[in-house]
DNA sequence: CCTGCGTTTCATTTTTTCTTGAAACGAATG
DNA sequence: CATTCGTTTCAAGAAAAAATGAAACGCAGG
């Protein structure tokens, strides 16, 4: 019945084992997302997803990567909110499917949004509160940690301003 | 000749409450510096040191941030191998004497040289095996993985060539 | 409506990372 | 040189982070 044309070399989508390329991209992103603090499976998924050349159901990245439902289930839905995955409709198949968006630089751009820019400004508002509290410093002390409380905030300008433009820098 | 208002706050240098000044300068090095992925007690440490206008012996920064002898004298390897903080000496004393570098660039400098670029480097070395291993997939999904992959190489190149720029951006 | 498949949630377990403190070390001092 | 003070090391313990899988959920198809 089923016979059609033998189903091709669909060992990639169906079988357990990864192939070598697989394995190289998994662990390439791996090791890139732990950068910028994302767990292994969120790697592996993402990295799975990125050479696979048709989106791929849960159960598939699941038994693929062998690792378990609710790591599968958290992992897709952080990159779906990272925008680096997006879910696809398949017809006639009831389940999600999902695709890698190829756009790497949002990697980078969310973590410079959502985490290095908002550090930065709880970090402002620290040495703000500190500069508030030097006048309860003895006179002499109170020099020296005025200057470097400068310098921090000198710094942290800098880098402020920085991060726009290696944004700008980053989406081409 | 201390006289000024209120000369009150001298107990910052060797009771074992931290001052408010302090505490905030301690919290937000914690911050700063878990970005980069280091430990608590290294945060700490350097916040200390920071915003201490003289040079900390060891058993000064353990009493007053309440840490143990092997997280600080870990903590102040970690940070001399850095560069962020320094041993000077204190005559008629037999102890080693930490002061901060003030030099903030460091963190970032360093992480750049020590922890991204051998990380693009070995992403690159993956990358030319993927492309190695792409003569093993069917042709018409090569086609597809291919792109992909040399999209990865580009986005990789790119972030290979801004780390410099940014390095010499960060050194003034 | 019910049923069953696919997904999400979350308490628990496992793994990883950080901290602790005692023991080893070493170097200045008497 | 023996002693003491200061520091480093490292095995063991504590804390934090991630993974697991069973139960709850929700929704398409009957």
């Amino acid at each position: 019945m089923t016979g059609s044309t033998t189903m091709e070399v669909q060992q990639s989508s169906r079988g357990s084992e990864l192939s070598e390329l697989e394995v190289e991209a998994i662990e390439m992103f791996i090791n890139f997302l732990k950068i910028i603090g994302l767990p292994k499976s969120v790697g592996e998924i993402y990295g799975l997803l990125f050479v696979s050349p048709r989106p791929l159901a849960m159960d598939t990245i699941i038994e693929r990567l062998g690792i378990s439902l609710g790591a599968a289930s958290q992992g897709l839905k952080l990159l779906r909110n990272l925008g680096a995955v997006k879910a696809v409709y398949s017809p006639g198949d009831r389940r999600d499917h999902f695709v890698a968006d190829l756009e790497l630089s949002k990697f980078a751009t969310v973590f410079i949004k959502e985490e290095l820019m908002p550090r930065m400004d709880r970090a402002m508002g620290r040495i703000k509160r500190m500069e508030e509290l030097l006048p309860t410093m003895s006179s002499s002390d109170r020099k020296i940690t005025e200057a470097r409380i400068e310098r921090l905030r000198h710094w942290l300008d800098k880098g402020q301003k920085m991060l726009p433009w290696i944004m700008k820098f980053l989406l081409r």
